[in-house]
DNA sequence: AGTATTTTTGACTGAACAGTCAAGAATAAT
DNA sequence: ATTATTCTTGACTGTTCAGTCAAAAATACT
């Protein structure tokens, strides 16, 4: 009963995933996020229920989604910047982790990092 | 001529780099670093400049020491929070990376994140 | 068609933010 | 001892922050 939302929260999640990439989690404010989703705060805040909250979906939906473009940036950022403040992002980590561990998952890890720093460009 | 600082600008850097490796770049207030190193403002501004100027000072301070324990930290983060916003930072980036750069560098960097973040806890 | 329920809207809140500055205190150099 | 210079102090600025909320609009269900 009642209205439906005016917009798909999949959509909405990969263009706020997209905003944590380019500036960071602590470094993309809501006004970032209301103005590159056209959304205002209040059906942000009524899907997500928080800035932590839309991390968490975006995250998420990152890696249900396989070979998403989005994932080793989320990762990254949710590694480095999100989980020192958050157990739940810790814990998603850790299964991620424990699900995807490789003899070479650190290096991996240290490429993703390398590029989306601007260190290196291309293959290497 | 005039007045020495009271304080040691190598011991206060070695401050607000541990609050940066804790709380992260956007994550240290003004406030925790006035709080931590027990200098005011003023001080702090007229020594280096601004929280940039802060994070660069005590990002090449662990880069000139070798090995310290602040290195990996401050490397992590200015990678992925503050290179994006600053090209000074960046530069510096490669140039550490270019005078670095071994078989197992991107190996180092993942292992290094994956602690960082609490994922991992010992040697592996 | 009526209505209970949901979403949208946009103004609002108080807190936290980085950075400034004038005045006072200290002191290195003469 | 004087003084020119530097550092310290702490209050202050305007901005930006995440989050709230009451009212209006829309609509899924009966």
């Amino acid at each position: 009963m009642g209205r439906n939302k005016k917009f798909d929260p999949a959509d909405v999640l990969q263009a706020i995933g997209l905003l944590f990439i380019k500036n960071g989690y602590n470094g993309t404010s809501l006004d970032d996020i209301v103005r590159e989703t056209g959304l205002l705060r209040g059906s942000l805040y009524g899907t997500f229920g928080s800035k932590l909250g839309m991390f968490i979906a975006t995250l998420e939906l990152s890696l249900h989604e396989e070979n998403s473009e989005l994932r080793w940036g989320l990762l990254l950022i949710g590694m480095l910047e999100v989980a020192p403040q958050s157990t739940k992002v810790t814990q998603i980590m850790q299964t991620w982790y424990a699900t995807n561990q490789t003899p070479d998952i650190e290096a991996q890890i240290g490429h993703a990092l390398l590029k989306h720093s601007g260190i290196i460009t291309k293959g290497d």
